[in-house]
DNA sequence: GACGATGACTTATCACTGATAACTCACTCC
DNA sequence: GGAGTGAGTTATCAGTGATAAGTCATCGTC
């Protein structure tokens, strides 16, 4: 019987001295389509991957020390993508505030169309290692891109003088609950996405922005 | 050898007729003491609960249908105890908007008090039955008092007349943003929790304000 | 051009997981 | 007192991540 699995090649030739680097980027290159595929990083088996790319389950421990580094490798690499493609969106803009909107809006779709990979860095337990590597990594420099977004905000004296560390957390939290939760129950009664991320930028907006001062009856 | 595992029952007296309930009441408590222990669901097997229940693995499948089944009973059970502690919180003004401000700080920390429950309800991906009778049942309920909610605010002129169900997704979502990652990411560099989680609900609740009107100048 | 070293991988196996089929036991009811 | 059944057990399966130890070809060296 042999369950073929699904693998086309069915043993590739052994790397020669020196080229041990090939199979790791194969490896890799196989976990994120098997990822894609079933949708889920516990769905796919050592076994499964190490047979899409034709070579042993051991020999994968040669290249990642366990699973998870290799699923977390894979979901890295998406990291860095996301942190460039929020940024692009932002720069698409002089306006800081359609800026930041538009960040909003790339930040959401790119977590729905990668959400293996958006589930394993922001919605699974992070600790240890990955915690350091992740956060004071891409992400570090990730974060610190919004807390510049808001902070051109406040200084082009469209939000109030807030804290900026304090105020992009919130922005973060708050299109990181958007995208997670349309993750997480794609069976709940959303209303439209585009209105519902739309709505989510303008409360953070509206509620950043500098209120008119009309309490002290202003002149002019 | 024979690991002891850690369990005080080394075996339990066979329920009487008509008793097997007694079991299935001892299932979701040890299961939710090693959820609780372990802090993961993955982390507690079917065996080490039967173990702590002093019986046989199989013995569990006569009362739930799955691993998962049983997990879900156990967070389900939590759920119940969310909603009505989010009530609580709520009726404990009078002032719509600082109701609805209590209610997403007891939201808040009904999660961070009980991470896993949280996560395995809102964190991870649902699907068919469980989807249908989480959101539909309980869910549905719980989700109902936010917009109710929402809706006195809008009702007692504090916020514009926005869409009610709109704007209690929002809220929703901007509160589960918060919840969710802190978390998952127990080692970034958050700021003052209360802080974080009043500034949240500061920009919900400033951004669903309705805006003095004085661009018309209004009479009065 | 034989030879030890080593990089790249395989074979065999472990401990564990969730799950199922088939059996046993004790009690109840007729 | 025997059939029926509720409540659980024994034995076992297929699959998981992971490791120890072996194989084999190639490289640098003498």
């Amino acid at each position: 019987m042999t369950a073929v699995r699904e693998s086309a090649a069915k043993s590739r030739p052994r790397s020669r001295r020196g080229e041990g680097e090939t199979l790791r980027e194969d490896l890799l290159a196989a976990t994120e389509e098997l990822m894609i595929k079933t949708g889920s990083a516990d769905a796919v088996s050592i076994r499964a991957i190490a047979d899409a790319v034709g070579v042993t389950p051991p020999s994968i421990y040669l290249h990642f020390a366990d699973k998870s580094s290799l699923i977390l490798a894979v979901c890295e690499r998406h990291f860095e993508v996301f942190d460039s493609i929020i940024e692009e969106a932002g720069r698409s803009t002089g306006d800081p505030v359609e800026s930041l909107r538009r960040r909003g809006r790339a930040y959401v779709r790119f977590g729905l169309e990668n959400p293996e990979p958006y589930r394993i860095l922001f919605m699974t337990r992070a600790e240890g290692a990955r915690q350091y590597d992740v956060l004071v990594g891409a992400g570090g420099r990730a974060f610190q891109h919004l807390v510049d977004a808001v902070q051109r905000c406040i200084d082009a004296g469209a939000f109030r003088p807030v804290d900026a560390v304090l105020a992009a957390t919130g922005v973060w939290t708050a299109v990181h609950g958007v995208t997670s939760l349309l993750i997480s129950l794609p069976g709940f009664p959303w209303p439209d996405v585009d209105a519902l991320v739309d709505h989510v930028c303008d409360i953070e907006i509206r509620g950043l922005n500098e209120p008119v001062p009309e309490l002290q009856g202003g002149a002019s």
